[in-house]
DNA sequence: GACACAATACCGACTGGTTGGTACGTAGAA
DNA sequence: TTCTACGTACCAACCAGTCGGTATTGTGTC
């Protein structure tokens, strides 16, 4: 957003203030994150922090709609979306979801997850960016889920919506999980079990319609 | 554990801080919440707290074990252990703990689980303690599903251990969402779809055992 | 049962460092 | 000159943790 105020010349302070509460408060959470770290981390002071944002409070939703948009500039440009079956397209989401847990665990974690846990009952503000950043990267899954359950006659009573919303929630609790367990395996796990689930509830509903057609199928 | 020490009058300090750090860290997290609040709600003095802990990481380890305590009475004397059958018991956890979604956000949110997000870098002790709370709950679902898998045949490439973890997994994450969007609907949505996977996981695996072999397979 | 006395449980004022936030100054561009 | 974009010095509130003290409970001795 508004390039014209980070123009050529390097990153401005509000935007290295923004990388350095990114990559902090993922370490430490929010509540431990403090202004003067985000100074120092940024290597700006804290005057310009507190020119840039009125408060801690409103960096931490500045940081959450930024998160949003490198995440959705991020997943935008993945190549999952090549594939023209969208069951396809759905599944090389989650295989990318897979894909991208390396390095350190706080590298690969979730901010708005993070922040949301600590803030959701003391800051609304920031609360409801965090769910936007959560809910508006679920939307983006929708049409491909919508497109894939139309094309394969699932009739599961679950919707695009639902569906889309409950990888988000793997994809968080996984990260609890890493985080307690302090390595990127079981989060590993935990994906695999959603493709499972995604692959058994588009096969398995094929399989129920193939059944009142014709086909192999092998009742006992 | 050592119940000499709350003898019939009331609760300890030590006690009383214990449930009032359960309550005050689900709602604020931990580094928000500060020892005098914990005092206040315990309604005793920060001699007391220091008396009986030694720091404040050591009230959030032992917040950890007392929450491990509890909990595993609770789900102990849970109704779903009636059933004979293990893939019922299975599915009477899960439908137990979409029914314990009730009341407010913070009264059925895990503690450690928002616990170990914001300490899993900066205190190892606490982290543990979470992680022997959450791998020991999940613990105490295998020998269920172990069963199960044995029973009904399932040979998918994933053990007792992985589903019992991954059944945390979506816990925790639909925890986050719930907080996110303060509300419950959410979660239950994905425990939803954590019912529809464990019973797809099952009878499709039994479908598939019963194709290639004879009818009604009970071999052992 | 009475007493000495020691350990435990708890109190609350205090402290040194830290926190988010402010006031004001300044450099450069328009 | 005025506006934006910072930098520096500072503050009041707050933080985890300390310390000297007191009330209560347990225990050994006679």
């Amino acid at each position: 957003m508004s390039d014209r105020k980070r123009e050529k010349a390097g990153a401005t302070a509000r935007q290295k203030l923004l990388d350095a509460a990114l990559s902090l408060i993922r370490i430490r959470g929010y509540e431990a994150t403090t202004v003067d770290d985000m100074c120092a981390a940024a290597g700006v002071t804290k005057g310009a922090f507190f020119h840039h944002f009125d408060s801690k409070e409103s960096l931490a939703v500045a940081a959450a709609e930024y998160w949003s948009e490198t995440t959705a500039e991020f997943f935008a440009t993945a190549p999952y979306h090549r594939h023209s079956d969208p069951l396809q397209r759905v599944l090389g989401y989650i295989d990318f979801r897979k894909a991208i847990l390396t390095g350190k665990v706080p590298e690969f974690t979730c901010l708005v997850g993070t922040m949301v846990q600590e803030v959701y009952v003391s800051s609304p503000a920031i609360r409801d960016a965090c769910d936007l950043s959560i809910s508006g990267h679920a939307t983006t899954l929708e049409p491909d889920i919508a497109e894939a359950m139309a094309r394969y006659h699932v009739r599961a009573d679950c919707t695009p919506r639902s569906l889309a919303l409950h990888t988000q929630a793997v994809l968080q609790g996984a990260y609890v999980l890493a985080k307690a367990k302090g390595n990127a395996a079981i989060a590993a796990d935990s994906i695999d079990h959603l493709r499972r689930y995604v692959v058994q509830l588009f096969g398995a509903d094929r399989a129920a319609a193939n059944k009142t057609g014709s086909t192999k199928e092998h009742r006992r």
